[in-house]
DNA sequence: CGCGCGCTCGGG
DNA sequence: CCGAGCGCGCGA
């Protein structure tokens, strides 16, 4: 029998079918080894079939086959073949998706744990055995169980005479392992839904579309509108795929739906250690747990028969991949859901523009939960002028409301949040004297202060220097870092309310597995009265006790020259303004700025999404931007400067030429250097396009898949996240 | 991707 | 005339 095999080498020169003689063990799906050229190479077998166009004498035979399964099935085949043609990448790349990385690597080594079982059937005791006679019933009801388990409950003696005494054995096995063990575990009833969320399992459940949009408000409930059609899903025998947009998010959805699914639910994402991740993937595999829940990789979960797919807080950036291919994980989604003929829920308090647009449209059922559970009302915005704080002489990040918010919001016992809408970025360090602004050696971008580390540390590429004590360019003593990041907040705060305990979060205080779960669980825990932090705070945490949310720079993400920052500053204000209030107390908000009659601010103040969304789409269409054109960006990176404009400049030729036969199709056409003109010692030139629908993008990609070289880098971008 | 072939150029 | 360097194409 002959093999169809795709090389696992990630190369657009080796991106075809090679033809391979193989006996019966072998079939489509199977990771194999395969001698290529003069060495051994892994791959893909894509297709089985019984004869070859390539003359017998040439063809070679399968090695081995690197599994006893196929690791991929007809599914991933064909998805897999889908997204190389949309995105003109190999189908090496695109394979890849589907399995964990540790998987290819070979790299998996099997873990193992100790299980006690019980030896005998009778056993005599001493009188006064009383643990060891605890640990015995409880094996006798459970068959068997983790040794380690069972010394943390019955203590190291117990366990160890029961062993000595031969009544229990001791044998070490094989185990899967368990990442977040300790979350969730007890068993909690599915809670009686509200008529609105009854509803809108309806909704989702009766149209006919592919696609539902479940636009809820912060606290509508959203979360058990997913659970329940899992749920339902599941009891028919199907699966289920639960995505979210952060690792720091993916902790607190796992723990609910452990609580109402136990085992059945696996984790997917980078943040588990090799193993972790493999075994979960194998879980999921195998049909041990029939939910996969995880951020962007887990749309590709091996899953079959799936029964609903949600995509939860649908607006959110991370759901596009940074990396060649660089799909987007609704294109995925809704490919799957399709193939499976399931649903495809999208949910979010504010939708993406786009999204919106096309519910609008009807192409997605559009289904609303237009209220907080029990009535609760939405928190009162207060927007603060800063400008006039200024010009009272207040030069500190807090409004006299947002002080007197906080001091007696601490009186009464409560949390509060504050918010910072920016990054560390602006902290940057500058000579007073001269101006000097410090910069990184491999970057073309100023470094930020840690003062944790007193030291320096450039966020594209992690790279630390020492803080200077004087100025290295004029050597001045007047050097220092300016700004309000976090770090800055935080010792603000410590003056003005020496006794609150507060917690920062951002970044550089959440590296690590689980420091964002970390952070959480501690001020969830109320072990901190104030949380300080950028964007992650925002995201969707119920922290019942927190009254007060302080926006410290509302308008801070405004200002960027992007077409979506007015839109992801209602996204980030309507956010962290729900994270106020969701309890008993009512919430409030105060939302500082320096441009109080911002038609975006305005909105999120009053929870308008509607108003919002018909003013931003007004905008939209008459600027031409997306969801009305397309921005296409082609980034061209290499560490010689020559070279990299040189293939710039043959791509920006040859697309100059469909330009030239399109030119109605294109808005704008332009090739530059990018604004960061260069990361990790690489230069970084671009190609900015504009187009109108019907333009031949597939073009533009193929010739970008051509153009690159080994030490030349060619990425083409859809509507970027951001433009550095 | 890794390799060998063959072409070209420069030195002797 | 020979050796080093690199661009190209092959791999089943």
């Amino acid at each position: 029998m002959i093999a169809e095999v795709i090389v696992d080498i990630a190369s657009g020169d080796v991106d075809k079918i090679f033809d391979y003689l193989c006996d019966e063990t072998i079939c489509a799906g199977m990771r194999v080894a395969v001698p290529f050229g003069r060495s051994t190479a892994a791959g893909f077998v894509i297709k089985i079939k019984e004869t070859s166009d390539v003359p017998t004498d040439k063809l070679k035979r399968v090695l081995r086959a690197e599994d006893d399964f196929p690791a991929l099935n007809r599914e991933c085949l064909l998805l897999a073949e889908k997204l190389s043609a949309r995105y003109s990448c190999p189908m090496a790349l695109s394979l890849r998706l589907f399995l964990p990385a540790e998987m290819r690597r070979g790299t998996v080594r099997e873990s193992f744990r100790t299980f006690a079982r019980l030896a005998k059937e009778e056993a005599v005791l001493p009188a006064r055995a009383e643990r060891q006679r605890e640990l015995l019933a409880f094996l006798k009801e459970n068959g068997e169980a983790d040794a380690a388990f069972l010394r943390e409950r019955f203590g190291f003696s117990a366990l160890k005479a029961l062993e000595e005494k031969g009544i229990v054995r001791l044998e070490k096995r094989r185990a899967l392992r368990d990442p977040y063990r300790e979350i969730g575990g007890g068993e909690k009833e599915a809670p009686v839904l509200t008529s609105a969320q009854a509803q809108a399992i309806e909704a989702i459940e009766r149209t006919e579309k592919t696609v539902a949009l479940l636009h809820g408000v912060t606290g509508s409930g959203k979360t058990e509108v997913y659970l329940q059609l899992i749920a339902k899903r599941l009891k028919e025998g199907k699966t289920a795929i639960f995505l979210v947009p952060e690792i720091s998010l993916t902790p607190q959805t796992l723990s609910r739906l452990r609580e109402r699914f136990k085992g059945e639910a696996a984790i997917l994402h980078s943040g588990l250690s090799a193993g972790e991740r493999y075994d979960e993937w194998m879980r999921l595999k195998t049909g041990q747990a029939r939910i996969a829940i995880g951020a962007r990789s887990a749309v590709f979960a091996p899953l079959e028969n799936l029964g609903v797919i949600v995509l939860d807080e649908e607006h959110d950036g991370s759901y596009s991949s940074e990396r060649a291919p660089r799909y987007n994980t609704f294109d995925i989604a809704y490919l799957r859901a399709q193939y499976h003929h399931c649903k495809l829920v999208l949910g979010s308090a504010t939708p993406s523009v786009e999204t919106y647009r096309r519910a609008e449209k009807g192409e997605f059922e559009l289904v609303k939960l237009p209220e907080r559970i029990n009535h609760r009302p939405m928190p009162e915005v207060s927007i603060v002028d800063m400008r006039r704080e200024v010009k009272r002489g207040n030069p500190s990040s807090f409004s006299a409301l947002l002080r007197e918010r906080l001091s007696s919001c601490l009186a009464e016992g409560n949390q509060a949040i504050l918010f910072l809408n920016r990054r560390g970025y602006s902290q940057t360090v500058l000579c007073r004297d001269c101006g000097y602004v410090a910069k990184c050696g491999h970057c073309d971008v100023s470094l930020t202060y840690h003062s944790d580390e007193n030291c320096l540390k450039c966020h594209f590429c992690g790279t630390k220097y020492r803080m200077p004590t004087v100025c290295p360019s004029c050597g001045g003593a007047q050097i220092r870092y300016l700004g309000t990041g976090t770090q800055r907040v935080v010792e603000e705060l410590k003056e003005l309310f020496p006794a609150a305990r507060v917690l920062r979060m951002d970044v550089d205080t959440t590296s690590g597995k689980e420091g964002h779960y970390k952070i959480l669980k501690q001020f969830s825990a109320r072990e901190a009265d104030i949380l300080v932090g950028t964007q992650m705070v925002a995201k969707g945490h119920d922290f019942p006790f927190v009254t007060l949310v302080g926006i410290l720079d509302a308008d801070m993400s405004l200002h960027f020259p992007d077409y979506r920052s007015g839109e992801r500053t209602f996204q980030l204000i309507t956010q962290v303004a729900g994270r106020s209030g969701r309890a008993e107390a009512r919430g409030g908000v105060v939302l500082q700025t320096f441009d109080p009659e911002n038609y975006i601010l305005r909105f999120a103040a009053d929870y308008d999404y509607e108003g919002f969304y018909r003013y931003e789409i007004g905008m939209r269409q008459g600027t031409a931007f997306p969801p009305f054109a397309k921005i296409v960006r082609v980034m061209v990176t290499g560490g010689d400067e020559r070279e990299t404009v040189e293939v710039l400049k043959t791509i920006y030729a040859r697309i100059e030429k469909i330009y030239q036969k399109n030119s109605e199709k294109f808005l704008f056409f332009n090739r530059m250097r990018a604004p960061v003109k260069r990361v990790r010692d690489k230069h970084r030139y671009q190609i900015l396009m504009r187009l109108f629908d019907g333009s031949p993008l597939k073009e533009i990609y193929e010739i970008c898949s051509g153009a690159g070289s080994r030490d030349v880098l060619v990425e083409v971008e859809e509507n970027p996240s951001n433009l550095s």
